[in-house]
DNA sequence: AATGAATGAGTCTTCATTCAT
DNA sequence: CATGAATGAAGACTCATTCAT
């Protein structure tokens, strides 16, 4: 409702198309298991026309896409805290929508950023992408935190306590191909008021 | 005649030293980060030398490099809880082992099995491996709990409990580049009060 | 209004700055040595500018470039020889000038005209508007010998001899990134004992 | 007669057909005049096996074939002076021999070390190869003028002269498509002693 | 007269693998 | 067991040009 588009706006997403293409593929495959042929191929993009939004070409291509897959994953984060009663509560609300986002990927994507950024090329410029982007969604979990009561030194380590077993139950959910791992990473939560 | 050696050593190393060059190559920068030249070369390896260890070639040796690390890890685990009281103690002792490693690694090595298997062709050889290399790890956690008194449920959990952190921590500790994260880790730590 | 410009003047020079740019980038590395976007970046010219002015787009720019080029070299050996009272004068001049040039260009630039003529795309247009640019430098210095009174044989080849010792003292020159080898290239001219 | 070639031979040229295929490419169309495809495609060489006899790939192929290119120039100059009975005979008889080069090889071929070296990037080492390459004909013709009586200072200037002549005579019958120019160059000759 | 986004054939280079020795 | 030359498909990227505005 709120998104509608004026009528005489041209659907032009070639730019955009790419990025969306770019995260799915790196997420599955890593930055350098997808070659570009492919990528443009899915973005129904031809060649060059990616140089022109993206000059550096493919590792310019990877920090935008990096960037958009996390701010998706830091809106995931604001919908499963936002209505949230407690830390708790929306940590297991996130739980679970990151498990349906686990299955309609094909219990076989891997972290977007991660993949896009720590398998890439190996440059400074990667690397403290990587961690803007990672730190941001620590400190989104924490605005929460702090949000739903928790004092300042709790909410840091319900924030860090939350994004360990995300990272490592997404990678396990991985290995079994079971969005249950998701699900039941709540159990994990140390949660101090709860406890 | 004059080369004899002692009994017990094994002279042969070409396919160790490919295993180890593979394992840390791939652990930086990915499966297909990785160029047979530069593995080669890291090697000291001859070109077709490989074909004649590996007759798959670069799988193969993938496979095998992730089964030496995992090898590698299992090790560890088994140090660190093998003089341990209780879980809480060997499950500090292995973290702060882990921290080491990082630091030696450069603060930037990933998880060797993960590099190699999940940012490598997305086949089932290379999934089924990796599963059965993770399980094992957990399943090393587990006996070492049940060892140390705790009941089956409670192992079961401890154990992942312990895996997911140990791999979440590492991530955030790359992104941070800083191996306090894996020392700090058994403050998340559920199983303590039941120790 | 504010912005009257002398009436003498010139005020447009997009198509200028295209002229100077090619020709200073292609004396140096040749015309397919240059991109287009180097040049149009050079030139400080927007994109598709171009094609505006140079219909034919790359191959007519590098005509216009090498003609302007030519035209500079005409107007120096012009400017040599005007003053000069004998063709030994003249021709001294105009060595020392071009060394001059020589040097403010870097030492490193080749030929303007057969940079970007001879290194083009090989056909016949490019052959003959070099050719007829070449024989443009001859004649005029032909010119220069009869006016100063040698005889129509002996303009013809005095002439010949200082194009030839002009173009392979230049390319010496740049061999050496010496201006001297230009300077001394009178020695070199037959002509001395019939002015 | 002296060149047979043991019977037990194998004609195995792939190195030098592709010396041989980049000096005669780049001697007409320049250094960035030639693509590698057509490169590859004249000497009948598959595309990867280039970069195993020239690692480096395109550049050093250049430098490889510039050096060919120069050694047949330093053998024709030999095969030209080496008869000779005055420095004069000797140069005249390298012209002629030059101009059945230059007819036999199409009338439009360049210098092909300065189409190499000069037309490519321009880095260090092109510049300084060429260099080399260059003054190595000089010293070549310098020595044979020695041999023939010149003063060591008569020699030297001697040299360059022809040099000069060569360069500027080959470039001039370039532009006019006649090797006449070639065979004419001997009368622009200063070469004290027989004047 | 001027613009810059779009295009896909072209560039050079690296890839994992095979083969004859 | 071991070698390194040979292979061509695929890699990322640049090119000169066109087009709608």
């Amino acid at each position: 409702m709120t998104d509608v588009t004026p009528p005489s706006s041209k659907p032009r997403p070639t730019k955009e198309r790419l990025i969306r293409a770019a995260a799915n593929l790196f997420r599955n495959r890593g930055y350098h298991g997808v070659g570009l042929n492919e990528l443009l191929n899915a973005a129904r993009a031809p060649k060059g026309s990616m140089y022109h939004h993206f000059p550096n070409g493919k590792s310019d291509l990877a920090l935008a896409a990096a960037t958009w897959a996390s701010d998706q994953m830091l809106r995931v984060i604001a919908e499963a805290f936002d209505p949230a009663e407690s830390f708790r509560d929306g940590a297991t609300t996130l739980c679970h929508k990151l498990a349906k986002l686990f299955d309609s990927a094909g219990k076989w994507s891997g972290c977007p950023v991660s993949a896009t950024l720590f398998e890439g090329p190996d440059n400074e410029e990667f690397h403290q992408h990587a961690a803007r982007l990672f730190e941001g969604w620590i400190t989104e979990i924490e605005y929460h935190a702090t949000r739903l009561d928790l004092s300042a030194d709790q909410a840091r380590l319900a924030a860090e306590n939350l994004y360990l077993l995300l990272h490592g139950g997404w990678q396990l959910a991985r290995v079994r191909r079971s969005s249950d791992v998701l699900r039941n990473l709540p159990e994990f939560l140390l949660c101090s008021e709860s406890s």
